[in-house]
DNA sequence: TAGATAAGTGACACCGTGTCATATACATAG
DNA sequence: CTATGTATATGACACGGTGTCACTTATCTA
């Protein structure tokens, strides 16, 4: 988390920073992106940035959290408008997720953030739906899941780990092999039929 | 790769720098590790480790891809000692890989990799079970997977992804929350059988 | 208005990388 | 056996990045 010391900056000064950041963290992924850049996009001395922020990984994840705030929310909205259903949900999200990403920043940031990615980045990500952070959104999750498909909480909570790990994996096969829209989201349709029917029955073709 | 004066070199001196290397990755993960230490163990100057490889990445990658070696036939062997049975093989190098790590420097090297895994690492582990780099392992692969269950290639292909993206993800739960083995090998078995019968089926309990 | 507390600043020590000019070893033809 | 070319070895060095610290400046408060 930044210090207190950066929440206090005047509006102006922290979006210019964070602009600087977004910026320099699209150019490059974390261990190749510098912090002499950001400072020099900023106009801040080097000194300020450690009154602000511990290291690098601080702005870092900083940013990636607020980023993923929106996930959050959408997948909350996904499993409203779904009826609970966690697969639909899912799907929704991975589709807005890497496909409405109107911005070349944003996206470059994201890219880089996937590409990427070590284990604290995808702990990152799997806030979106893990109780280990956020208690209330967690509570909030599963209360909407619509929990008759399975025996008990720890299944549900299995599962939500399990197509976690499949999407976050897709979003970075999509990436590396440059698939497009279309292709993504069938694989990633096909890849949840599995779970919902299963390999050993027959399917609704 | 390696340069070619790396593998000229004397049986002797390339042992030698491989366990400097190997000690160094178990350490720390590749950003953190440095040529510094390396060279230091090995007692190698530095401009001779440049003669041997183009950067750290070079001999990283060199190293773990000689360290998969082993879970390919392992994977090639398991797939005939079960009949062709995708979900089993895959439990049982579930199995070997995380649980029968005799040495400790090994097991804090694939730690490593795992924890702070870039999609470099994870293609590099997805060749386990990925057409794209060893042609010959892939038709072997093929000609002994069990086809039944599934409609056509792709279909395989897409499974056999999915189950290396959710075996993947296990590893880096299993060591970031510090699950036992037997934890670990239960929740994978569970997360298998969903992809076998499917949430929506009524399941053998 | 003094004194305290918070914020701003940039020079600096430190460390790691990759290169390059130079030195050395080795092979091979004359 | 020597000359000459080729492969290998070496470590000093330039460069760039990090985090700190002594010092300055601003802001608040009694």
């Amino acid at each position: 988390m930044p210090k207190e010391t950066f929440f206090n900056l005047t509006e102006n000064k922290k979006s210019k920073l964070i602009e600087a950041a977004e910026q320099e963290f699209a150019r490059a992924p974390l261990h190749e992106a510098s912090i002499a850049n950001i400072i020099k996009t900023a106009g801040i001395p080097r000194g300020s940035f450690y009154q602000y922020f511990s290291d690098k990984e601080d702005l870092y994840f900083f940013l990636l959290d607020s980023k993923l705030q929106t996930s959050k929310k959408n997948f909350i909205e996904a499993l409203e408008k779904h009826h609970g259903d966690i697969f639909e949900a899912f799907i929704e999200i991975y589709n807005d997720f890497l496909i409405t990403m109107p911005d070349e920043e944003e996206h470059n940031f994201i890219k880089n953030a996937l590409l990427f990615a070590t284990y604290r980045v995808e702990n990152t990500f799997a806030d979106i739906f893990d109780s280990t952070s956020d208690r209330e959104h967690f509570n909030r999750l599963m209360e909407l899941i619509d929990h008759k498909p399975f025996k008990d909480k720890e299944e549900v909570i299995s599962i939500l780990q399990m197509i976690g790990a499949i999407a976050f994996h897709n979003s970075i096969v999509k990436l590396t092999n440059k698939l497009s829209d279309e292709v993504a989201i069938k694989q990633f349709r096909i890849q949840m039929d599995f779970i919902k029917y299963g390999v050993y029955t027959e399917k609704s073709k």
